[in-house]
DNA sequence: TACTTTTGCTTGCAATATGAAAGCAATATT
DNA sequence: AATATTGCTTTCATATTGCAAGCAAAAGTA
């Protein structure tokens, strides 16, 4: 594995470590779809392949985006979970949402609707809103408990 | 060429037209370092191949983020430049350098410094200063003249 | 006007990444 | 004890990316 980068730029950096079609959608299942192990991850609409779901979750271990841990009584399931640098990419999902709604729509019609008003009136509070929900939903694996 | 949408969701959708490692890249040189033409894209410190610049410049003309223009005078060289489309990128990339430098500079040592406080505390006239700029670079071609 | 250089690509071909399907060991469930 | 599920890995096919060379049209130079 291992993470390379191509030069000293900061947009290019983060290309090299989120700049492929499946990162973002990892956690944006984690982030909007309570999704938290291989198989949740496995099933989502855009069905990635197993492999793929495989090395994406160990890059973004590795890169600290996400942690791996089990829950007690279970020790089968491995755990995904955002880290706080996980947890920072909420800002740049909303701006890419805000994007694709007012500017990829014709070109797919299917696209689902957006709050986007209220997105772009009230982006910090919606961001907030997105990690303290994050944070309470995984609240007794991390928050109050260890 | 021709865009494929893998379903309904606007960041799958986003991240099937700008979710390569080149895209945003283009978009950045046009924002920033002011290049136009092919060779000016063939330069960049990322050295992106020839044929996948080539492939890049038409998926974004074909999606219309930019546009491909010739100036008088110059029978040869074609001009690219960033459509309204392109430019809503702008709060994207914004988004991707304030994270990549707060959380991917730990991993990139050689990152060159951004000024993160003045991004964040001052965003909107940041943007708005980067779209300014980049139509007043390109006023001669589109702004005043047709 | 002839020659050279530049521009904006295209064309092969090799390397790498992605995808589909099957397989598999460990754990959990019945 | 038998079956199902989970979290992968492996294999092989296909698609994407990358490198190097080539090339025609236009532009610059002598």
């Amino acid at each position: 594995m291992n993470v390379e980068f191509r030069c000293k730029c900061p947009i290019s950096s983060a290309l090299d470590v989120i700049g492929d079609k499946w990162s973002l959608l990892i956690i944006r299942d984690m982030l909007f779809a309570n999704k938290k192990t291989f198989t949740d991850f496995s099933t989502s609409e855009e069905s990635i392949a197993s492999n793929i779901l495989s090395s994406r979750l160990k890059l973004l271990e590795e890169v600290q985006i996400i942690r791996k841990s089990k829950v007690e009584g279970n020790l089968k399931s491995n755990i995904y979970t955002l880290t706080e640098k996980g947890l920072n990419l909420i800002p740049v999902i909303a701006e890419i949402t805000i994007w694709s709604d007012e500017n990829i729509r014709g070109l797919n019609p299917i696209m689902v609707d957006v709050d986007r008003e209220n997105l772009k009136n009230n982006k910090q509070t919606v961001i907030d809103g997105i990690r303290q929900g994050y944070l309470k939903s995984i609240g007794s694996l991390y928050g109050n408990s260890q």
